[in-house]
DNA sequence: TTTACCTTTGACCAATTGGTTAATCTATAT
DNA sequence: ATATAGATTAACCAATTGGTCAAAGGTAAA
């Protein structure tokens, strides 16, 4: 039997970086399989020897490009933390993570309305059941607390999820009426104070609406 | 001299109409032309009479549409209102807004982050100087009540945006985590509570904030 | 060395796509 | 009626683009 070569996988995996890159840049209807092959290094045949057309290899890049987000969302809901104390991870890590995928959460929003025929492989490979009845009844008591009812929870966790998701979605945008966060270094930093920002202004709103 | 025909505008109109549909539902790169002239009823030929190019069309098209939507916030802030009041009214009429316009908000965000070079362009056509410092400046006394500085404005601005902008760019998102919502006339409900929420929320916070 | 099999390539293809052009149409002013 | 000028079209074109194929390369087992 025939060993596979060591650089099997190495121009595999090359192959899907690039095209991850070009993606995420480009989207899938305005990147050019010619230019994934270049990135790598390769010919544009052998693309399609490991990924037979572009839609293969859009959606898996995209699948993977996808886990990669919730994953990152989901495994900080799942530890053992107050509600509180969640929120406050949720907003440091994702930012963070964000920051090293500034181009993510912009390709993600678009595709996905882009190909609503993908929602069914979404559902199936991320797996999440009911997140929001799951950690309502997780932290009942917390958030009874402060005052929110099982029926916040939607309107809460867009929230939460728009405090740090939205501005790096809307960068572009946000340098147009504030130039001076055109800069990415600067912009970063912006995200950074937000943590802060996002964290005290929902604490803030929820400890007042304790009765 | 010749009085143009009546149908002179009358086509041209159908046709950026038509353009503004097929570029909005799929973006600069994703457009066709023959899908454009076909919507519009008209040759494909035709489009190129009227707008030189795809690029060209895509411009105005961008143009109108950008400014349709910043028109709409900039009239809002600019109204004889206390903060508190344009905030809520702003809230309200600009979901109302967008639940007309659902796929405006991503087109935009999505085609700003694609071409940078619009960024000039934008800055003229929509100028709004330092709305953040107007504002602050504008309701100073009120904001210093809230206990907002002038170094937070640019995050508070942001998160108010992001209330009504981000569920609106995130819906195929949502729908995956609460497939309650994928229903564009449940999503819609969802979006009019948000106003209070939202409201609510901030102001539930600064409150708060107060010393 | 030879066989077998996977990897990589250059050349090529058919379909799509943005764009052009010359001719036709239509309404109006004279 | 007819000349004029803008509006509209069918046919066409060149470039791009996703995709294929047969041949060449390379590696490991026999």
């Amino acid at each position: 039997m025939i060993k596979p070569r060591e650089t099997d996988s190495h121009t595999k995996d090359r192959i899907f970086m690039a095209a991850s890159e070009i993606f995420e840049e480009k989207g899938h209807s305005g990147a050019r399989m010619q230019e994934i092959a270049d990135r790598a290094g390769i010919n544009k045949a052998l693309l399609h020897y490991y990924f037979r057309s572009k839609d293969e290899l859009f959606k898996a890049v995209f699948i993977v490009l996808l886990k990669k987000m919730f994953e990152k969302i989901i495994s900080i809901l799942k530890e053992d933390l107050t509600f509180k104390e969640k929120i406050k991870k949720f907003l440091d890590e994702h930012i963070e993570f964000m920051i090293k995928n500034p181009k993510l959460p912009l390709f993600l929003l678009n595709e996905m309305s882009q190909n609503p025929e993908f929602y069914e492989t979404i559902s199936e490979s991320v797996r999440l059941g009911d997140l929001k009845t799951k950690l309502y009844e997780q932290h009942a008591r917390e958030l009874k607390g402060y005052g929110i009812k099982k029926s916040d929870m939607s309107q809460l966790m867009v929230t939460i999820v728009s405090f740090s998701v939205f501005p790096m979605a809307a960068h572009s945008m946000i340098s147009v009426l504030m130039p001076e966060l055109s800069d990415r270094k600067k912009f970063n930093q912006y995200m950074r104070e937000r943590k802060e920002f996002a964290s005290g202004l929902l604490f803030a709103a929820l400890k007042n609406r304790k009765k």
